[in-house]
Formats: structure tokens, C-alpha cells, sequence
RNA sequence: GCCGAAGUGGCGGAAUGGUAGACGCGCACGACUCAAAAUCGUGUACCAAUGGUGUGUGGGUUCGAGUCCCACCUUCGGUACCA
């Protein structure tokens, strides 16, 4: 019978659905066990192959639990709310939810021909309103909770404010904005309710406050990082600028610690928990104020985590955008101080950041009082500095830290070493904590150890500063001015933010005529006519960001229909958390980190019982493509744009011309993942048809040049050679590069797709696609399939007692896939398949017991394929469904093993022996061996290492 | 700059400190075939070849190092110059 997988999988796929082989119910016998994937945007690409990688290995993790008798929920669905569905409705008028519903349809379709065994009736999708419903109303808690600090937990906010009523907030310990007041129930009583609310949002774990963004006036929008290249907007090319903007925040900082410490409680890949330690970057230190020369009234505070240091402070700086410094600023200066400001407005973050050669600054004119010696210290700004951590003010230890010694060498400032053991301080900083302080008042002499206690406690008794812990993770800002996302359950009554009671919940993204900005540059939110709480106050404009929906989902697959509470206390109880987590380390300090969050908040609130929602994770790599670009002069010549052959392009850039990558579709290159891809005439045609706007473009190469229809031959040849620029990157709609996976299943089959994918390396590791190699994987399934078999098609199979031989492949098999299973590496599996069916192939075997041991082994890499088989043995029910196999160790002894014997450490020859003879004999028999002589004659034997049942090594000399 | 990961045949990769290159692709040869495909079998790290050299480079630990330690180089991923 012919191994057909199109036929095989059609026919299960239905049968499995019919029969609802793998709906979860909530609760049994049967441990639980919770296998979670990272959900999938789905974009109108279509899924590509490099999401599956990770939906694959935890199908196959989940289906090896459920055969080994685990109530496992392995759920799918739809992180639905994003950036792309808007801009597709930007450009075509089609609405968000009408695009990504088909889009969801598209890849419901084809994860479920990959053969995963999701319980599909639990799909959630964050953009529908049953779901977003609760995420507004955690939003709404959020809201209603503070962090106390002496509870160490969130707390709600209604006993706060009576508090305030009766003592103030002077003895209340809690998380708040670092401006807030201490104020008497006096004062407190005296606010109209209106401040009251403005003043408790100082403690709210959710508030509005002005952040900065990136604005781009010209799109009358606000950009991501991502969307800003070198100063102006990727699309389009506008200018720009760093703009501050009311958005609302989530308090996360509240929860730092919490963060760092639960990271010690559960098993995640240790890069990944560094990851997210040094994102929250808690540091000990001590903030210290300067006086002004000028005001003696006002300070300039700094947070140092080297207060032993402060001697050697020369200068100070601060952050351009800090509030000081048009008061600090001379009238000399002003002029530089102006231009210097409006320069570094124009910079994202991220070009501040990674500017490191370059030092820029500017001199204010003014000077502050280094409170541990009297001494002037002149106040400089430079965007090195961030408005955004900690107080925006540094001050600048050169002879202990480089950037600050660059920046004194630059501006002619001072260095003063202050510890005797600092080495070649004109050359290069030197950060040393060693030797004794010099040049640095009453802790000259002494070490650091024994300094660091005199400073603080001279620090604190001057009431100059304070020891601080400092984080530089900041409050995570939950606004963003788009349509496509959940409404931000709040109104606004004179300049107050009120939430909705949750009854009102869920409130609807209302329509719009457009998805753009309004006239006045307010969220697409602003356009929706008569949008009105109660038909009076608005609501509020903005919505949230990506990562909201996403950061309690786990619980809805739990209970996913439930219209009263988020996921009922049963559900929640019964399930706990998820056991393993898969997806892509891309995530490690967004979504893996605010996820957290919440989960820790709503631990807080008694709604779930861990603390930690994701016991393990395991990391999948990503699957690259290959991005194919056109060389692109960025001059137009005569008028008209050109384009180049890659090679061109390099020699002209050579002699100075500049070239733009522009990314072309991959379905139009020719030999595309080959080093010679390129573009013929055909290619070029496709080319204008997509891009337009060049249409009377240039194109040229070795071989001619096109323009406006006519290729002009520069040889003798008919067409156009033109070598593209090609680079490995992400796989991704805006590169044109996405290859789906529906091809690669119609011709090889789900199966073949599922083991090839796990067979292209460890499951962690990043890798380019290629489909070279997939027939290997193809034509193990064929030998496995052709096991059961005749060739007449028959199915041919003996029932007598299977050989010892065949009895030892089974179960070396079992062992190595179990085992490799266990340890996530996949890819192992895959090659113990194929060595099992080698030798079952060459032992001829044809007995039942053992293929059908075989079949329950394969089931989850190949669900299919071994369902088939698993019903021609004449199987009871799904083999998904059977148990696992386990092996015996009787059937893998050794009786004779062949010994390497090394000499000198270098493997020489192999010898036999019997797996009992111990160490003295081995050793005795292996002197006298012919093949060894010849390696020790003339040489003295000094010693023989012997590791019964591994190697023999001789030392000789 | 900082943090993290990784460097092994022509390629993807394998290897609890113990025979480096399992398994697969590719390639070569052979069988079957009129022929091709498919299938099956054999071989396949390199070299000056009874031997020697080989896991990015240079050191070290060890009887023995792809694996452990130190320094460096390269590539990839992340990033908020975090004081």
C-alpha cells in the first residue's frame, strides 16, 4: 500500500474533529499539565514556517504527556489587536476587526493542517469584545489598587483615601510618583474632590502622565522606535521630534523587586531571567543634592551608585530636556544651550544611546556647590544623559568613569584621581574600588570598605541625601494613540479621569469614519461621533498597547466562555499555571516581563493562586529568511531613479556614491536563498507592477540597462542580470521574505514538515529556512510506512515472539526518545527514528509487537501518519489516546564491548572484551594484546587507566 | 559601549571530560531499468598517507578537552550610553 500523505491526513483531520479527540475538559483523574504557546498575531501574510517551530515541539511535548497519562491543555489563539490590521485599514477603508477576522480564519486553517492537538473550542482572540472585556476590567483594578509597601502588595485605594482623611500621608508607606507632597488631613480635607482624584492618581498602579514620545508632526502621529530611522519617519521621511504627551502608565516599577526575586523561583533559560535582571537594573546607591551657586534654595539631585567617589566630581551634567536648565542657563550661553536642545530634540533614545565616539554637550554658564568640599562645580547638559532615569543629572567622576573622562577631555575639564591605586588616569578612566582615597577629605586613607558607611551616614546627618535603591526600569507607558486596540475604560470630567463601573464593561471600540489621526493631531478614537459617557464627558482617547491582551491570557484558555468572571475559581484552581511555556526570546523584557507583572498583581488580589504563572520556558530560535534587496542610488540621475546590480553598487560606493536598500518581494528573484540571486527582465516588469512610483526607473547591470520598457543590451546577450543584495533577517511582511508552509505540507505532508522542522537543530537555536535536506526526513517516513507492508500493498505483519536483535532497536529507540523528549532536544529524536528503522529495515523485521510499539512512539512527531498505521495493527481508539511505551533495560546489556585503547591520550586500536572482565584483568589483557605492542615497545608502560565498560589509556614515555 | 548566545566536514548538525563528525542532505560509484525517476547497496574530514593533522585563535588544567578555566577574534540576538 502506497504511503499517501495527503489522503491520510484529510481523512484524520476530520475524524479527530468529529470525535473531538482532543477536547479538555477541567478536571479527572489524570494529573494536569499545561503546555502554552506563545499566541500568534496573525497577520495577512499568513502564518509562516517559522512559527510553527515552537507550535511543533510543544505538540509533539504535549501529545508525549497525554500518552503518559497527563491531563494536558495545550490551547491556541489569537494575539488579534495590532499596528498592521490598522495600517491595512488605513490604506483601503476596510475595518480592523472585518481584516482580522479573515486573517484569523487563514491561520486557523493552517495550524490545523499541521496536525496540532489544540482543543480549539478554547481559542481566544484578544480583539473581541467577551475577551477585551476583561482585559478593561483588570485595567480597572489596576486602577483601583496602589502598592503598600508595608503589606508589600497591592492594596485598593478606598481605605487609602480615608486614610488621608484621618492622619495625611506622611506615615503611609506606599509606591506613588516621586513629586508627590506630604500633606495633613487638613489639607487633604480642604481639596475639592476633583484634586482629591488628580491627587490619588500619585498612587494608582494605572495613571495618565506626561511622557515622551516620538511625534511626528507631519503624520500628525506618535512613531515607535522601530518606525524612526536616523531622525525622520520610516515612512515617508518626516522629520521627528521628542515630544512630551499625557499617556497613561502601569506603576510595574512597584513590583521590582518582586520581579527579581521570582525569576530565583522558576525555570527559565538563564540569558532570558538576565535579560529581565538587567532591565530592571536595581542598583544601591545614594542620591545626593548640590546646591546652586546661584539659589541656594534650589538643588540639582543626583543618584550615584559610587558615593565614594563624590570628591572627584568636577562637573555635573544633566539631561537637555531636565527642568533646571533654562534657569541654569547665562544669557552667554543661551544661544549654545538653544541650538545644542533643539539638535538633540530631534534624536530617538535609541541614536542617543548608541552614539558612543561622538562627545556633545553644552556649557549652561552656571555653577552648583559639591556639598563634600564647598567646591564650584560648572553645570554642562549633553543627551547622554536621559530626562526618563533616575533624576536626569549625573555628576561626572572623569578619573573614575570613561564617558565622563571623555567628555572632560573634550570640554577641558578636570581629572582628579582619588584612590591611590587609579593607574594612568591621563590616558583612560580607571574605575578601581582599590587602595586608599587621596585628594578626598575626611575619607583620605581610608579603603572603600570603610569609607562607603562614613559618607552615607555624613550624607544622611546633613540631610543632604540618603541611601536609595534605584531601578532603571521605568513605568511602562500603557497608551498609544491608535484605533486598533482595546478603549482604555475611562472618561474625563474636568481634566479628571474617571473609570467605568465594571457593569458598563465591555466599552466598544465605536466607529470611525477614518482610521487616522483627527485635525488636531488627537487619536482616531477622537473622530468617533457622539462617543460620550452618558453622552457627556469624553472617553478617553488613546488605547492600549499591544502587550495588554496578552498579559493574562493564559487564564482565559482555562475557562474561555465564561461571561461573569475573567476564568471561574474552579478552573483557576484546577489548572494553577502553565508547566512549559514556549516562544521566542524576542519577547524576554516586553511580554515575559509586564505578563509577570500582572500575574503578580492579580496574585495580589487573591484571583490566582501562584505567584509565578510559567513554571519553564523554553526558548525557540527564530527561523530566518532571506531579505532580497535592489540597490537603489539615492541621487536621481537626469531625473530618474536608478537602480544598480549589487556588484555595481559596491564599486560605486567605493568612489562615494550613496545607495538605499530597497527590499524587493522574494517570489520575483530568481535562484532566491542562492548566492548569485538576481533579477531578470520579467523580474523588473514584476518589479514596476508592485512599486509604481518606479516605473521609468533605471535598471542596470553587467549585462545592460532597462528604462521605460527597453533593455539596451551592453552584450550580447537578451536579458537583464541584475544581481540583488541579499541578507539574513527576520521573516516579515514588511521584508517581502515570508514563505508559508502550505506549499512545503501539499507536497511533503504535515508529518514530513512537523520532523523536518525539528530535525533542522536544536529547537532554541535560530536558523535560515532551506528545504534542502527534507527529503531525507521524507523517505524515512516512506521505509517506516513500508515496514508494515508489502509490496503487493498488502499488510504483512508476523505475531511470533520477536528476535533479540529486534527487541534491542525498539528499546534503544524508546530510551533515546524519551529521554530526548524530556530534554527538549527534538532533533535527536528525529535521527534515533531513523537509525531504529535502518536496522529494523536490515533485521527484515516484520513483527507486530515491535512495529506496534514503534507506531506509539512515532505518534507525536507524526500524528497522522501513526493514527493510519495505528488502525491497520488493528488498534483500539486514537493511538493519541494509547499509552506511551517505555523501555527495558534488559534489552540493551552489552555482553562484549569494544574497548578504544588510547595511548597517550591518542585513540590507537579497538579490542573486544567481555562486558564483565573488571579493571585488573582489562588491564592485564590489554599489555599482551599484538595491536598494542607495536605502540609501547621501547617506551616504559607508567600508567594504565582503565573505565570498565568506556576506554582503556595507556601512558607511556 | 553594555548584556546574552554561538563558532565542529561541501551543507544542517551529533557527541554524561573517554573511539570527533551519529543521523540526514549533497556528491561519487554500483544494482535494478531500453532509459530516467523512485528504490536498494557501497564510499565520502583533510594531507606530503604503514603515518600525520584536525572542533574560530592563543594559552592552561587533566592520563585524556569540541566539552572545564583564562585571554582574544568573528558572527548573531537584545539594548534604555543607566551614572
Amino acid at each position: 500500500m502506497e504511503y499517501s500523505p495527503r489522503d491520510i491526513e484529510k481523512k484524520w483531520k476530520t475524524h479527530w474533529k468529529e470525535h473531538e479527540v482532543y477536547k479538555v475538559v477541567n478536571g479527572g483523574e489524570r494529573p494536569k499539565y499545561y503546555v502554552l504557546d506563545m499566541f500568534p498575531y496573525p497577520s495577512g501574510a499568513g502564518l509562516h514556517v517559522g512559527h510553527p517551530l515552537g507550535y511543533i515541539a510543544s505538540d509533539i511535548f504535549s501529545r508525549f504527556k497525554r500518552m503518559k497519562g497527563f491531563n494536558v491543555l495545550h490551547p491556541m489563539g489569537f494575539d488579534a489587536f495590532g499596528l498592521p490590521a490598522e495600517q491595512y485599514a488605513i490604506e483601503t477603508g476596510i475595518h480592523p476587526a472585518v481584516s482580522t477576522a479573515e486573517n484569523v480564519v487563514r491561520y486557523r486553517q493552517q495550524l490545523s493542517n499541521l496536525g496540532f492537538s489544540y482543543d480549539w473550542s478554547r481559542e481566544v482572540n484578544t480583539s473581541e469584545p467577551e475577551y477585551y472585556r476583561w482585559t478593561q476590567w483588570i485595567f480597572l483594578q489596576l486602577f483601583d489598587h496602589y502598592y503598600d509597601k508595608e503589606a508589600d502588595k497591592a492594596l485598593p485605594v478606598a481605605p487609602l483615601a480615608e486614610r488621608f482623611a484621618q492622619e495625611g500621608n506622611a506615615r503611609v508607606q506606599a509606591v506613588c510618583d516621586d513629586d508627590t507632597p506630604t500633606i495633613s488631613a487638613g489639607e487633604w480635607n480642604a481639596m475639592q474632590e476633583s484634586e482629591q482624584a488628580l491627587f490619588l492618581l500619585k498612587y494608582r498602579l494605572t495613571f495618565p502622565e506626561e511622557s515622551f514620545v516620538n511625534w511626528c508632526p507631519a503624520l500628525r502621529a506618535v512613531l515607535s522606535n522601530d518606525e524612526v530611522k536616523d531622525g525622520v519617519s520610516e515612512r515617508g521621511g518626516h522629520p521627528v521630534e521628542r515630544k512630551r504627551m499625557k499617556q497613561w502608565s502601569m506603576r510595574i516599577t512597584a513590583y521590582a523587586d518582586r520581579l527579581l526575586q521570582g525569576l530565583d523561583a522558576i525555570e527559565w533559560p538563564e540569558s532570558l531571567k538576565d535579560q529581565q535582571r538587567n532591565w530592571i537594573g536595581r542598583s544601591q546607591g545614594a542620591s545626593v543634592k548640590f546646591q546652586l551657586e546661584q539659589d541656594a534654595a534650589t538643588f540639582i539631585e543626583v543618584f550615584t551608585t559610587r558615593l565614594d567617589t563624590i570628591f572627584g566630581a568636577t562637573f555635573m551634567v544633566l539631561a537637555p530636556e531636565h527642568e533646571l536648565v533654562a534657569r541654569l542657563t547665562t544669557p552667554a550661553q543661551q544661544a549654545e544651550i538653544e541650538t545644542y536642545i533643539h539638535w538633540t530634540a530631534a534624536r530617538t533614545e535609541v541614536e542617543r544611546m548608541s552614539e558612543v565616539k561622538r562627545v556633545t554637550g553644552a556649557f549652561t554658564g552656571s555653577y552648583c556647590i559639591n556639598p563634600f568640599n564647598g567646591e564650584k562645580v560648572p553645570v554642562y547638559i549633553a543627551d547622554y544623559v536621559l530626562a526618563g532615569y533616575g533624576t536626569g543629572a549625573v555628576m561626572a567622576v572623569p578619573s573614575g568613569d570613561q564617558r565622563d573622562w571623555n567628555f572632560a577631555r573634550h570640554f577641558q575639564l578636570p581629572v582628579v584621581s582619588i584612590l591611590d591605586a587609579q593607574k594612568n588616569i591621563e590616558e583612560a578612566a580607571d574605575p578601581t574600588k582599590e587602595g586608599r582615597y587621596i585628594n578626598s577629605g575626611f575619607i583620605n586613607g581610608l579603603s572603600y570598605t570603610e569609607a562607603m558607611p562614613k559618607l552615607t551616614a555624613w550624607l544622611e546627618e546633613k540631610g543632604i541625601g540618603r541611601a536609595k535603591v534605584q531601578y532603571r526600569m521605568r513605568n511602562a507607558i500603557f497608551s498609544r494613540q491608535r484605533y486598533w486596540g482595546e478603549p482604555v475604560p475611562v472618561y474625563w470630567k474636568n481634566g479628571v479621569p474617571y473609570p467605568l463601573d465594571a457593569s458598563e464593561l465591555p466599552l466598544l471600540l465605536p466607529a470611525v469614519d477614518k482610521y487616522l489621526p483627527t485635525d488636531t493631531g488627537e487619536p482616531p478614537l477622537g473622530r468617533a461621533e457622539g462617543w460620550k459617557y452618558q453622552g457627556l464627558y469624553d472617553y478617553e482617547w488613546s488605547t492600549m498597547p499591544g502587550w495588554a491582551g496578552s498579559s493574562w491570557y493564559w487564564y482565559r484558555y482555562m475557562d474561555p466562555h465564561n461571561e461573569k468572571v475573567f476564568a471561574s475559581k474552579e478552573a483557576v484552581d484546577y489548572w494553577q499555571d502553565v508547566d512549559l511555556y514556549v516562544g521566542g526570546s524576542e519577547h524576554a523584557v516586553g511580554h515575559l516581563l509586564y505578563s509577570r507583572f500582572w500575574n503578580h498583581f492579580l496574585h495580589d488580589m487573591g484571583l490566582v493562586p501562584q505567584r509565578e504563572y510559567a513554571k519553564k520556558l523554553i526558548n525557540q530560535g527564530m527561523i530566518q529568511g532571506i531579505i532580497e534587496y535592489l540597490m537603489l542610488q539615492k541621487d536621481k540621475v537626469n531625473g530618474y531613479s536608478r537602480f544598480v546590480c549589487a556588484g555595481i553598487a559596491a564599486e560605486e560606493q567605493q568612489a562615494g556614491t550613496e545607495f538605499a536598500k530597497i527590499p524587493i518581494h522574494i517570489d520575483y528573484v530568481k535562484e532566491y536563498g542562492m548566492p548569485g540571486s538576481y533579477v531578470n527582465l520579467d523580474s523588473i516588469r514584476q518589479f514596476i507592477e508592485w512599486r509604481p512610483e518606479y516605473g521609468e526607473a533605471i535598471f542596470e547591470c553587467s549585462q545592460g540597462i532597462y528604462h521605460k520598457g527597453k533593455f539596451t543590451p551592453k552584450k550580447d546577450v537578451s536579458d537583464s542580470y541584475l544581481l540583488t543584495f541579499s541578507e539574513v533577517g527576520k521573516m516579515s511582511k514588511s521584508k517581502y521574505n515570508v514563505i508559508n508552509p502550505d506549499d512545503v505540507i501539499d507536497r511533503y505532508g504535515a508529518d514530513c514538515f512537523r520532523m523536518y522542522e525539528m530535525f533542522l537543530g536544536p529547537v532554541e537555536d535560530a536558523k535560515p529556512w532551506s528545504t534542502k535536506g527534507i527529503d531525507g526526513v521524507s523517505k524515512f517516513l516512506r521505509r517506516f510506512w513500508s515496514l508494515f507492508f508489502t509490496e503487493q500493498g498488502a499488510i504483512a505483519l508476523s505475531d511470533a515472539a520477536p528476535t533479540k536483535e529486534e527487541m534491542k532497536a525498539l528499546h534503544a529507540a524508546i530510551k533515546k526518545v524519551s529521554d530526548d523528549i524530556g530534554r527538549f532536544s527534538f532533533n535527536t529524536c528525529v535521527s534515533a527514528f531513523m537509525v531504529a528503522v535502518n536496522e529494523l529495515k536490515r533485521l527484515d523485521c516484520r513483527n507486530k509487537a515491535v512495529l506496534e510499539q514503534m507506531v506509539r512512539l512515532l505518534a507525536p512527531f507524526a500524528p497522522f501518519t501513526a493514527e493510519e498505521l495505528w488502525r491497520h495493527l488493528g488498534g483500539a481508539g486514537s493511538v493519541h489516546h494509547a499509552e506511551y511505551p517505555t523501555h527495558d533495560e534488559v534489552w540493551l546489556v552489552e555482553d562484549v564491548i569494544n574497548y578504544p585503547i588510547s595511548v597517550n591520550g591518542k585513540m590507537r586500536v579497538t579490542e573486544k572484551f567481555p562486558a564483565s572482565a573488571q579493571a585488573p584483568e582489562l588491564e592485564k589483557a590489554v599489555l599482551e594484546l599484538e595491536s598494542v605492542k607495536k605502540w609501547i615497545e621501547g617506551k616504559e608502560v607508567r600508567k594504565v587507566i582503565v573505565v570498565p565498560g568506556r576506554m582503556i589509556n595507556l601512558v607511556v614515555g
